[in-house]
Formats: structure tokens, sequence, C-alpha cells
RNA sequence: GCAGCCGUAGCUCAGUUGGUUAGAGCACCAGAUUGUGGAUCUGGGGGUCCCCCGUUCGAGCCGGGGCGGCUGUACCA
């Protein structure tokens, strides 16, 4: 078979390998998130990859692209499926099959593979790994409140103390702000979809970009044309006046050294005394305003955050929690409080370029989902941590969350004389049977090599015998991590081979007792 | 999807106005060393120059089309 015929060995793009490193650093991470969905009283549950694609609220393909955005294919009775492409549509479709057997309100968690079919990029991939945690059942915004607590003690415990923030919003905010600048109606939802995708974007393009795509349309720096939402300029300036808030930027300018990120005091012009940040757009886009349609919905939502910022005051979270009205999140099911996770430090690639991470976690109150499969509506929020992104995150800042201790590689017992594998083999059981991680070398090649090998596995030493040791009853040990320190004083070839470095003659019978010895110097924690 | 940039060895790249058999460093393999990791020296393997069509006596280089990668943008239920 020439070369030309043979398969190129490659992943799909978007599709990740994962080396040894990668799963003991996701084994902890998962460990860590597990431990805190559990303290705050969560059970675990699990959904398979697949359901119906209708179930996971999506349409049905398209003909021409059935594997836009969403992986399907059809079952022998023809019936669609789909790759599961979030954790929290499948979750809806377990409670709703087994409503009638679950404690209400229900409260579980769940991770897992997800698959997206879209263009991959850094930190993101088609098929990634999520954890969420839900609260199926309550209706009340204790439930979001805690949801953005244990969002919080998460990230903590996951070592990231200080270096992330929790980012709430409110659906109905922007939805009833929406209404009191004239874009209320059916016939105007294309255009608030613009919008809300337009102000998703401020952190990433700005208040000028968001306000060219408020406006008229927005050309990025290849030249690439987007139609904007088409907005007056009094529109534009009331929704920049508000996603503004946070940074201080607008109209309404932050009082500086205030602790309280969640419910912080403004300077309202036209006001005498500073006002909360919520009273303040109250008193901005109120009924009282005479430009402005009152809006009920925008003071239900209101209403939501400030209830939600006296529960995190109260418990001590409203420094680790902020406000922040330019969160949308994803469009079609939140109904209410949205969050997202958010790292704080930057990261960049090999090459130094910064790399523009989305958050590592997201969620929100989405109170029509469950519904879908029942007559009576059924609340419900949730949370969900971005594994797979938040693990690629910390790889490129070279975090020692996730390069923590590498595990020592097996003691490799060397093939001297080919025909005493009888002989190795007991040695390597001996090692086995009182818990030391040891193989024989399995490979055709001569001593030189086997060493070579021993070396990549990241061995901690090796095991020699030789005709003259077995004749002596004796074994060789030799250890590599000691003896890679010894090496680097020696310059030539013949020294270094005489001098054999960190290399020791032990009974047979003593072999497990002088190996036990060399790992307990290297690995105390392990072996101590 | 749209736009910009880019495709030469496993990796990073050089390659003259279009001119013999396409190079370097790193990595890999072997020897120097019958039984010792590293360093050094010597040698070796490895290429459809992304693919196809065209121009030309002649294409890695020029033209057209495709595919792939990166970045931005869009979408992200």
């Amino acid at each position: 078979m020439s070369k030309a015929d043979k398969i190129k060995a490659r992943a799909p793009r978007g599709f990740a390998d994962r080396n040894p490193a990668d799963l003991a650093a996701t084994e902890r991470m998962l460990a860590a998130i597990r431990e805190s969905y559990e303290l705050y009283g969560f059970e675990g549950v699990e959904t398979p990859f697949v359901e119906y694609t209708d179930s996971l609220g999506k349409f049905l393909p398209d003909q021409d692209r059935p594997n836009e955005g969403v992986f399907s294919f059809q079952d022998d009775d023809e019936q669609w499926l789909s790759l599961r492409y979030d954790l929290t549509a499948p979750l809806a479709r377990y409670v709703a099959e087994n409503f009638d057997a679950l404690p209400k309100p229900y409260r579980s968690y769940r991770s897992g593979w997800v698959f997206r079919n879209e263009k991959p990029g850094p930190g993101r991939f088609r098929q990634f790994m999520q954890f969420d945690a839900d609260t199926v059942g309550a209706a009340s915004v204790a439930a979001d409140a805690e949801i953005c607590m244990m969002a919080a003690d998460t990230m903590e415990r996951l070592g990231l103390r200080g270096q992330y923030v929790i980012k709430v919003n409110n659906r109905k905010i922007l939805d009833g702000l929406m209404e009191a600048i004239d874009l209320g109606g059916d016939d105007k939802a294309a255009q608030r979809l613009i919008v809300l995708r337009a102000l998703d974007k401020f952190d990433r393009l700005g208040e000028a970009g968001v306000r060219a795509l408020l406006g008229e349309k927005r050309v990025d720096e290849s030249g690439d044309v987007t139609q904007g939402a088409g907005l007056l300029d009094w529109q534009i300036d009331r929704l920049i006046w508000f996603v503004t808030l946070r940074s201080g930027t607008g109209a309404g300018a932050l009082v500086p050294e205030t602790r309280n990120n969640f419910n912080p005091l403004l300077e309202i012009s036209g006001h005498q005394e500073p006002m909360d940040m919520l009273s303040a757009m109250d008193a901005a886009y109120g009924s009282e305003s005479q430009s402005l349609k009152g809006s009920q919905t925008f003071s239900s939502g209101i209403q939501e955050l400030k209830e939600i910022g006296n529960i995190l005051a109260s418990a001590g979270y409203d420094t680790k929690v902020m406000m922040d009205p330019s969160v949308v999140r994803g469009l079609e099911y939140y109904t209410g409080p949205v969050y997202e996770a958010e790292l704080t430090f930057q990261v960049q690639d090999e090459d130094g370029r910064p790399v523009r991470f989305g958050s590592v976690g997201g969620g929100g109150r989405y109170d029509g989902l469950v519904g879908r499969f029942r007559s009576e509506p059924v609340p419900a929020t949730g949370f969900s941590i971005g594994v797979s992104r938040l693990l690629s995150a910390l790889q490129m800042v070279k975090s020692p969350i996730v390069s923590g201790s590498e595990k020592p590689g097996p003691v490799v017992v060397l093939v001297m004389d080919k025909d005493q594998i009888a002989a190795y083999q007991r040695m390597v059981s001996a090692l086995r049977q009182a818990g030391i991680r040891a193989e024989l070398y399995l490979g055709s090649s001569g001593m030189k090599a086997q060493m070579k090998y021993a070396d990549k596995r990241q061995s901690p030493c090796v095991i020699i015998q030789g005709s003259n040791e077995r004749e002596r009853g004796e074994v060789e040990i030799k250890d590599l991590i000691e003896g890679a320190k010894a090496a680097q004083a020696i310059a030539s070839n013949e020294e270094w081979k005489a001098a054999r470095p960190a290399q020791f003659s032990v009974a047979e019978a003593k072999l497990v007792e002088a190996v036990r010895e060399v790992l307990a110097r290297h690995f105390p924690s392990h072996f101590g």
C-alpha cells in the first residue's frame, strides 16, 4: 500500500483527544464540583446522549442541512434523533417523564458530554463537558439566589477565589425596558431579538460596537457588515444607559469604593440623593416618565432582583455576585433571572495573543421548558459549568489547579535475557501484590531502548537482572529520578557510563522493600 | 454562513526573475558504547511542496476553481 492510499490520521475539527494529564485534571475538577453541588443538597441523575429531536426543543431538521447546530439522524421508524446540545433540555424531559415520582421541588445535578455542530475555536468544542445543577418546581427567587451562591462556592472550590465573578441580570427587565421604549408587540419581535443579541455583545464590542448594532449596521475589521436593529437615537441612548450602569461609563456613575456589588449607590443627574441602582432604573424608566411607557414586566423584574440582592447580602455573597445589565444568555428558553460565571484574568495562546474566552458557566430561570411536556406550568432554574472550556482556560494560563501532581509511572522490570521472562514476571507480580504499579517490558528492543522507554513512562526506577546478578541472587535497582539529577553534572559519555548514578544492588528477596524505599523518597505523600 | 490572511518533512520555517535530484533547525531511528536515560559526534528514515485544471520547453513559485487551517463576524436552541 503506497502512502497516498493511507488514511490521514486526525481527529475531526472541534473534537479533542484527552491525554493522561487532561484526564487527571478533569477528574479533580469534577470531584470538586460534585462536592459543592452535593453540599447544597442536590442529587445525581444521568440521561442518555441521544434524545428525540422534538424533546430538545429544536425544530425538525432542515432537509438540506439536517445537522445545522445539532447532530441529528433518523431512527428505523423515521423519527428524528439528536445528540443533546446541553443538559437542561434532557433534564426537562426526564422531569416531565418521571414527574409523579419525583419530590417537588426536585433538585438534581448531572455531568456529561454534550455536542454542538458549530464552528470551533479556543475553548469552543463540538464535543464538550458540562456539569449542571437545577431546581425544578420552585418559583421563588430564593431558588435563583441559591444557585448564584452555589456557583460562587463552586468556583472557589475549584481554586478560583478572586479570579471569577458571577454576574446576574433578569430577562424581565430587558423585556420590560424594550416595552418601555416602544419595542413591545408581536410585530417588533424580530427587532427585539436583534437588540438582545446586540446587548449581549457589550463586553466584546464595547459601547461603540453595540450602538452600531442597535442603529443601522456595524462593519467589522475584515470589512464584513452586520445589519443593525435600526433603532432611533433616543431608544439607543436609553438602552446604552441601562447596560452601562454596571461599569460607570453611563449617565449614572457608580460611587467609588462601594463594597456591595449587587446594590450599589448611583449618582443620578436630576436627583439630589444617591439612589441604589435598581431604584434609579425605576425612576428613570418607571411609569411616571413622560417619554416612556410603563411596564409591569420591568417592575416585577426589578422587584425580583431586589429580592435576590437581599438574600445574597444577608448570606454575605454580595461581593462575589454582581448585577450586570448586559448579561442576556441564550435567547430561547430563559424567562427570568439569568447568571453567568466569568474568569477575570486574561488568557493568552502559545503565541502570546490574547484569547477571547466566553463565560465558563451560566444558567437562569426557564419556567416554560418542562411545561412543554405537561398541561401545567413547571418553574425551574439551573446553572451549568462548562468543564471543558474552564479546563482549557486553566491549561492556557498553566494553572496549578490543572497541572498538579503527576502520578508516578510504573516500575519497569527490564528484560535482559529473553529466556528468563517467567522470572522477570515473578518480580512484577511481587511488586503489584505490594500495591506498587509495575510492568514487564513487553517490547523487543535492547537495553538502551528499554531505558528510554522507562524514561518516557516517567518510571521512578527500573529493575535490572542480567546473568551476573542472577548468579548472585540479586537485582540492580536504578533510581531514574535521582539518576537524572546526578547526570546533569556529567559531561562525557565514558564518565556517564562508568558512574552508573543512583544504582544499587539488593538481594532479590528484598526487591519490594528496596523499591518501596525509593518511592517513599520521591513521593512521600503516596508511599510515606 | 460571510470576510480577511495563510497552506513546503512529525513540529517551526527557508526556498533567488519560473530552471537539474526541494533544504535547515528541532523531533525520530541507528551506530560510536556485546549490559545503562542525558550530552557529544557520525550516519539514517521521512515530502503527492494541500488538491484539480490551466499557462509554459519547464511550475513549490504564475492564473482559475476546490479543500483545509487561523482570525474576525454571524449563529449558539
